[in-house]
DNA sequence: TTTAAATACGATAAAAATAGTCGTATTTAT
DNA sequence: ATAAATACGACTATTTTTATCGTATTTAAA
């Protein structure tokens, strides 16, 4: 319960790793896979997403790879979050709103409450403090 | 992701919906299934699982039920969490551990720094809050 | 100009977690 | 005695998550 996805461990872990690289120098899905024991496509697609989202950057072709491309400090976790994995609640009544409670529901009011803590708390922390 | 699960979500109405109640009647886990259009059984290990947390009481037989037993001001949202689901936190690295990574890990630090503020964040809030 | 190493990405498969049901036992008011 | 309720382990179904496959594209370097 309250779980973190693979997608966003994997992500934070390749983040972390090309943090500790010097400035502009590339690293490759493969190079971060094979230092960190993960599945390599998977983790690859999370760098494409995030390559997508302007976070960092993809150089094509032989040697090439990625680099960090946003300043971090700039990034919220919950836009980290949001972006790889779609909005931060703590239930999705809100989102999909399909529910078929329609009225009856009782707890809307205070799971919202749950929610914005949720979110303020994750918007306070920057992408930084956790790669650094 | 960060969802919470069905148990802990129909926990939380059948809490509430005791709370509206007056105080020491019973409700039983049909009536409440009824009125929320739960599923009847699952709701019943629920509120079997509350009971043998000592947060609500039951009472058996014909007329039995459930009401509530503790005084929800003073179970935190994560005792309570943690009670129906287990250890709360983002990753579950620190309660299997037997995460692959062993040494090679990189962001098990970072990781437990989210984790505090979640379990902070959590341990401030009461039952109540969500319930009344 | 061919080759090889890298990104890009949709489709699908496998695995795990979650959700829900079934069957049966026990309790107890009527 | 009966019926309505809790108690609970075993099982099944569904959904979500995780991982793989296949193919296309890009491009540095031989």
């Amino acid at each position: 319960m309250l779980k973190l996805t693979r997608k966003v461990e994997y992500a934070l872990i390749a983040l972390r790793h090309m943090q500790a690289l010097k400035p502009r120098k590339l690293t490759s899905a493969k190079e971060i896979a094979e230092a960190y024991g993960l599945p390599q496509q998977l983790l690859a697609k999370t760098l494409q997403q995030m390559a997508r989202d302007r976070i960092i950057e993809a150089v094509q072709g032989p040697s090439g790879g990625y680099r960090i491309l946003s300043n971090l400090d700039k990034i919220s976790l919950k836009d980290f979050f949001e972006k790889l994995e779609g909005p931060l609640g703590i239930m999705d009544c809100y989102f999909d709103s399909d529910c078929v409670q329609i009225g009856a529901c009782n707890i809307r009011v205070p799971i919202q409450r749950i929610n914005e803590n949720m979110r303020n708390m994750f918007s306070k922390m920057s992408l930084r403090e956790v790669t650094q």
